[in-house]
DNA sequence: TTGAAAACGGAGGCAGCCTCCGTATATTGC
DNA sequence: GCAATATACGGAGGCTGCCTCCGTTTTCAA
């Protein structure tokens, strides 16, 4: 159950040739485009939209990516890659631990928020079992809660908050309403309730 | 701001003759149709297969119909005039308050259950803009908050939950998963939710 | 340099969307 | 009943998007 593809035999079923220079060039263009194209149009925009937008043949499209659902994955995993180094970058930083939040909760909701077709990406990663949202909504739990540990560590939040409870805040309200200025409405919310989080030795810990 | 269209002039956009029967057959029949289909196949399911179900036309339907969306409202309106239906039949009928409310919700989450489509149209129930759902929500909290209030009257159930807390927990219960017999697990859910509803004196009131 | 593996790209078949308009039919006035 | 006409019907047609298939082109490596 460990090694089902990347241990065992290093390469094994890919040892011939190295991948082609435009074959790689091509996936990145697809990519790219595919992330401009659905961030306007939604899920439901048309793949040879994408196709043309990025340059190249429908046909190229499918071989790289054999269904919608696997280009939209694809870049859900580049979403959620760009969320886990803005993460990264902020833990490291010298920014104070409670802005690091606040930071990285403002980014989620931008990125959720122009690209509303990741809405119905990002919702599936509070309880979903299609195996990359499993993934990436764990790599997501993950980065928030060293965010947040380091957060508790300097005595800066209350103890009683989970990675999960934040993240389902920001997406329910991130899910809500896509009516005019929502997107500052949501970043308002958030930034009032990361002030909540903030320690208040004298306020009583939530009933939970 | 109040007499738009309906009250002014009682007939004078359309004083002309009675309606062809053949016109109100077939809006029934692709009415009908419809419900089939969107049951089977969801909000995006083919209008010409609603057509063809139906035994008319695309132009037919086109004519009744101009959008999907006023299809699909037409047919949303429909649910909604039987859950009303229903709650009124169960609100003079001979049955306790508290397993009127528990049927009702049963039925309520069948309705959105096996017309998997209706789901993308409850969930604007809660808090939607687009008129119709306005109005239906308002149709269908009233309907349920007198059930409610007979339960109450009856001593039934605890004072302190509104009709909208239990929509709430019906949309949001329904709406999450659709996996294989997540069905039966809503509805055993509601249930207990309904148990717990129950008056019971020695237990203090939710702590809101 | 050259051959073949790999990738490209778009034509083509299919399906759905929606419009338009010639044809069919119900209703009304006589 | 019968004609006149308002009304509704239905589907062809133009368009777009989905996806497959395969002849052509490009890249890699020997």
């Amino acid at each position: 159950m460990e090694d089902l593809v990347t241990s065992s035999e290093p390469c094994d079923d890919t040892p011939k040739r190295k991948p082609r220079a435009d074959s790689v060039r091509n996936r990145a263009r697809l990519l790219a485009a595919a992330a401009d194209v659905f961030r306007a149009g939604g899920p439901d925009a048309s793949l040879e939209a994408v196709a043309r937008s990025a340059g190249v043949g429908i046909g190229t499209l499918y071989r790289h990516f054999p269904t919608r659902e696997a280009l939209f994955q694809a870049v859900y995993r580049r979403e959620v890659d760009e969320l886990v180094e803005l993460a990264r970058r902020l833990g490291d930083g010298d920014t104070a631990p409670l802005e690091a939040i606040r930071a990285w909760l403002r980014a989620s909701v931008r990125m959720v928020a122009t690209k509303k077709g990741m809405i119905a990406a990002l919702a599936p990663a509070v309880d979903a079992s299609a195996e990359i949202y499993v993934d990436s909504a764990a790599r997501i739990r993950g980065c928030l809660a060293r965010l947040l540990e380091r957060a508790r560590a300097a005595g800066q939040v209350r103890e009683d908050i989970t990675p999960d409870e934040i993240l389902r805040v920001m997406i329910g309200l991130a899910y809500s309403r896509d009516q005019l200025g929502w997107q500052e409405s949501v970043v308002r919310l958030l930034d009032i309730f990361v002030d909540g989080l903030a320690t208040h030795p004298d306020r009583p810990p939530l009933s939970t």
